[in-house]
DNA sequence: CTGTTAGCGCGTTCAA
DNA sequence: TTGAACGCGCTAACAG
């Protein structure tokens, strides 16, 4: 590996005059600057990042943590932000936390360590406490679906409430009067946020919320299956199913159907989130669409203005809103 | 951010042996050792990342090029190879190639400047000489599902031949004649060896190849779509269709029931991957089980033992076997 | 066991 | 417009 050093030296030039003509921002005279270029043409010189970011204090990269590298919900956020933040010159790091308060702080603390400029938050275990102290620091932090009280200007985040409010309405809408609810682990603001939508919802619409009506799952598959067939026993009579994303939904399809039921004349459901999978289904899901991808985009547009001076081509904004993505799985009673 | 300097004056000590109390590689009295780890703890002192890997020459961090951040394929091998390079303590870089040739090299490039003490690579779009130099320049390189002929040592493939063979062997077991078959970009070497599977398996069961029984797609669920709408036209009779991977087999799946056939008993579809999502599919999707997971942990394996002496659990292999996940899509006929 | 001293490769003054 | 010199924060000999 060639260094700045060789390439001095090749071309009869200072260190620094090399150093000028990589990053362009100092006058170099049109000889000199071909010189140079093609010293390191001819050496294959690389700048070597690390060495630049030691002694620049910028190393271009900005750091995003997501729950899981897999995962439809989290591919559609890493894809989105690692696109616009490489259009404009950035990398992107990334770091999984796994849901874990330690593995989470881990994470960040790595991110840190290799002097990211920014950070890009998709962070469920960590405190509150320690998110405060995060963006009071030296190094500017986002947090992505998570609204932290004080720290509105770093959140991007969907209405929660607002779209388990969407889900059940629609389910309302279409005639139903018993719809049972298989909400996300409740400690999850989210999870939590759409079962109160889902509540405000019936209230509305005069009907009462029992509490056998609802599964407590935990956002994976399997959790849908399980509630499919717990409600069945607690709750036998409901014509409607919402639940809190999409991947248990699909639990509960199978479920279903191994039960004999079909959907959506026999029973209809309604899921979260709007994953890519989700249209894939059979029938095809009918969904509440998380704007993830507008708020992946909304992050790293906030990192560009904020940190590297790149004016964002629109303005920013926290708060997204859900909306009903209408497909085959709720039918009309 | 506290440095190693501000550390060492407030131990009272010398700054090499708060560096040898960090690294814990030479000895250092209990004494002093208490009085810089607290010193540290104090000062909430966190090692620059940067730096260590400046002066130390390592990064502790392996670069892995994917060609997509979303798809339920290149999350399972992100997060499988990240699992047990963390469990090792070292991190990842994670980057994008999008299957084209310069934006590859660009990625590679990238992983190089950070000075990645190893690279895995999931290279489609770059030559074969290209990666010929990589692996014979300093940085210890692995391929994962591209055989490189001369560097067998350092690529992790599946045998898609014999993968595309079991496909249809598996229809033709079942009793099918006619056979369809959806293949991925043939200038992929993936793609046009599962064709070339499917073909022996045609061959070896004294049924003929008929060029008409084919459609070319591009591994994307609407590609699926089109090959079943085409296929109906060029080659009515089949009772079977085998796609060259799981996303176009779903996108047949909905053209066939939009198209009247029931699955299986009046078609029967046979995948390839594996991927999560196939047994999410209605009905749940036959398929060939592509050992992605595995094929990332040994290439994880060779790189902690090859790179950072730390011994495999496992024998390295380097071709692994697919096999058929029978489940709901193949019918007998 | 501990301290001193060179670098690692590069950006950035300050002079010239 | 160019060059010399210093420093970024840390590791790694080499002495002691």
């Amino acid at each position: 590996m060639a260094t700045i050093y060789q390439v001095s030296e090749a071309a009869g030039v200072s260190l620094a005059t090399v150093s000028r003509v990589m990053n362009g921002n100092a006058k170099v005279s049109e000889r000199t600057r071909k010189k140079v270029e093609s010293a390191m043409a001819s050496l294959g010189y690389q700048p070597n990042a690390i060495a630049q970011s030691l002694a620049s204090n910028r190393t271009n990269s900005v750091g995003l943590l997501v729950s899981e590298l897999h995962g439809s919900y989290f591919g559609d956020l890493m894809s989105t932000v690692e696109n616009v933040l490489k259009r404009n010159g950035k990398h992107v790091i990334i770091t999984a936390g796994h849901v874990d308060e330690k593995r989470e702080h881990e994470a960040i603390e790595f991110l840190k360590s290799r002097r990211c400029d920014a950070l890009i938050l998709h962070a469920e275990a960590v405190s509150d406490d320690y998110l405060k102290k995060l963006v009071n620091s030296k190094v500017p932090v986002v947090v992505i679906n998570r609204k932290v009280d004080e720290l509105e200007q770093n959140c991007f985040v969907v209405d929660n409430v607002k779209g388990g409010y969407l889900a059940t309405k629609a389910a309302i809408d279409a005639g139903h009067k018993n719809i049972a609810y298989i909400s996300g682990p409740l400690f999850k603001k989210d999870a939590s946020d759409r079962l109160a939508g889902h509540k405000k919802a019936l209230e509305e619409a005069g009907l009462t919320f029992d509490s056998n009506s609802t599964f407590e799952g935990d956002f994976h598959e399997s959790s849908g299956q399980e509630g499919m067939q717990h409600l069945q026993a607690t709750f036998p009579d409901f014509t409607a199913l919402v639940c809190a994303n999409d991947e248990m939904a699909s639990g509960a399809m199978t479920a279903a159907r191994e039960a004999g039921f079909d959907i959506p004349s026999k029973l209809s459901i309604v899921g979260f989130d709007n994953v890519l999978f989700s249209r894939y289904l059979y029938p095809k899901l009918t969904t509440i669409n998380n704007p993830i991808h507008a708020m992946g985009e909304m992050a790293a547009h906030w990192v560009l203005e904020h940190v590297y001076d790149i004016k964002s081509p629109v303005p920013i904004e926290h708060l997204f809103v859900p909306e009903v993505v209408d497909r085959d799985t709720l039918g009309t009673l």
